[in-house]
DNA sequence: GATGAATGAGTATTCATTCAT
DNA sequence: CATGAATGAATACTCATTCAT
């Protein structure tokens, strides 16, 4: 009967936009990003094809669009206030957050990698700028923030790690290993269809007790 | 002009076979599979798109081709007469080769990892199948046996140090650990656009003095 | 607030259509009719998608109103008791008034131009009807009433002309030179960004010596 | 039997180009460019929508390839080693030839000015460049240098008509006027559906007459 | 063997119009 | 009266694959 407030059509635009990224990223994720049609997402959305550009302007944007929000989502969750310095504590408590946030998004985790693999997507992501986006390509810069802010942490902490460590101690190798490592469990834990949840625990036991 | 007997034929179609699957990869790898057509192939090897089809039954089979051409060249460059025994000495080796490998066949690991990205084609290529290919979809078989092979000698290996390690030793949390840290290393090793060549050699060095 | 009359409400429903209708012509005009969007005119006159569909039938409805209104206007400025009775002195006037309503509505003769150039559009343009609209497709019969209008007060101009002129004076012709050169000038004043003031006077100076 | 030579293949591709930009033409006169779609062109021309992209990379491009295809042929028609200078004799041959070739490519014409009516397009028509097409947006660039050099021609012609005409001959002026006398004759003669033969003559001879 | 013309099913995207509220 | 979410049909364009020669 009465016409819709603004705050409904606000209220209906945002779950509705949050349904669709959820189900474009689920397919994203195990199809693959080109082999996902927008049809499909719209027909597991439950909406015609056309209301999809109601709500994102193309299918880049709507990546884009589920980038940046994970990435605001995982920013939050590590630190709002963080100050960029690392007690031996804290790493272990990042270490751990990692990987909390590692399973619990595995599905945007399997498309990052993804999308990593892609040349041109790979470049964006790699550069890293913290500078403001000034082009509507610059798609992926929130995601290269947080990489930036994350490798600045660790470079920190590794170096100072040196001081109590003997004089051969390369700061540069260490966090090299331990970067491999993670990623190379990272990856694993996202790919593998089902997780061994004791030697999961045991791993990153190990990884900390090496890297702290 | 004598005429060109049959073994000639064979040669020369074996010789173009090569060429087109080479000119793939490249293409594959830097491109992306999708993303190359056959038209790009076909223009840059000289020949028409329809005796694409005469070399190659489809696109997929063109890009099976080349991994169970590769995977074999592998294969033999490990070992020929692999007994699946590895020593500490051919440990070392192994490693090495392991990363020779990676960095001769640049191409063929990121259109590996590219595929191994995506879900039907991950599935295909963990399923480590030993017999023999029985359906025509069973195309990465051939890379699964490798696989397959890869770790049941790491599996041997890990477990025979434990001999010479102290009591709480876990085989296979030192293996997994293992493999986390080469995986993440190859794959940046992969991705990186230039190495650096000291710390390069630096990181196997101590991948070595980690796991031998 | 005391509740509106009926006749308010219908003022503000005239003063709405009218603000819509000068927008949807200035983007007609600029943009073309096919590339302009509903949403874009709903969005610059404040008001939603829905709403225009209660002001305007369709889209096609809406430039036929616009046309329609225009053509009046047009109409009541040349002569609201014209009895088709051309004097030399009011064929001057007439000529002047003509490109002050050319530069005066410029935007509109730039859709009416476009419009011409369409197959269909033109045909309905020229039919010159003068009787009733009967179908809703007759959507630009009051334009033709306006050309066939001024043709017939032309023909007879130059017809009268025609006994103060030799022998050889063939009114046709005559008639057709006038509406070639005025036609053209008319294109060329339409489509010009910038207009030579000078020259504009002078052209039309010379029209109306040449075919007073 | 035996394939066919890249002759033959080459005298097929080059038919059936012009096919297409035969009745391509054909629709987009009539219908105007945006109405006409690419599936009506290649149902009309019997091929399907594929095959038109074969032959032309982009809708655009084929108007761009028929308006380059006619723009030669009418500079051909012209002459081919014009001096730029004209005669009044020429001058007359000039004109005569401009309406022939009005009629004979009358569908080119009804293209033309339906282009014109169209901003962006129209400022690139009047850019008049003679200069190297530098990117591949310039696609009106072979119609540009020829209105270019018809203009350059007919101002050389009416400034040098002053020497044989009263002190107060305004050379501009003049132009002006032929400019747009036979501009709106031109587009009578396109867009009207039939024409009188007799007046026809007679308006050209007039011109001629007027304008020599 | 070899060619490239031809096909057709598929893909992202647009937009006038409708409709529940 | 007023909203904008929702629809669906249409559109340009792509590309693996086939096929006549």
């Amino acid at each position: 009967m009465s016409p819709k407030t603004p705050e409904q059509f606000q209220e209906i635009r945002e779950e509705k936009r949050t349904l669709i990224m959820d189900i474009a990223l689920k397919y994203f994720a195990s199809e693959g990003y080109h082999k996902t049609t927008i049809s499909q997402i719209a027909k597991h959305a439950g909406i015609s094809k056309g209301l999809m550009y109601n709500y994102f302007k193309s299918k880049e944007h709507l990546l884009s669009d589920i980038i940046d929000r994970t990435m605001e989502d995982i920013g939050r969750y590590f630190d709002p206030n963080n100050d960029g310095f690392l007690t031996e504590q804290e790493f272990e408590l990042f270490i751990r957050k990692l990987f909390n946030v590692l399973r619990e998004k595995i599905d945007f985790w399997r498309l990052f990698y993804q999308l990593l693999m892609q040349n041109e997507v790979r470049q964006q992501l790699m550069k890293s700028t913290l500078g403001p986006v000034k082009n509507p390509q610059d798609v992926y810069s929130n995601s290269s923030k947080f990489m930036k802010v994350v490798t600045e942490i660790m470079v920190d902490y590794f170096f100072r790690k040196k001081e109590r460590k003997p004089e051969d101690y390369d700061p540069v190798l260490e966090m090299n290993m331990f970067i491999y490592t993670i990623e190379g469990f990272a990856m694993m834990t996202v790919y593998m269809d089902e997780v061994d949840e004791i030697y999961y625990e045991k791993t990153i036991n190990k990884i900390i007790e090496l890297y702290k």
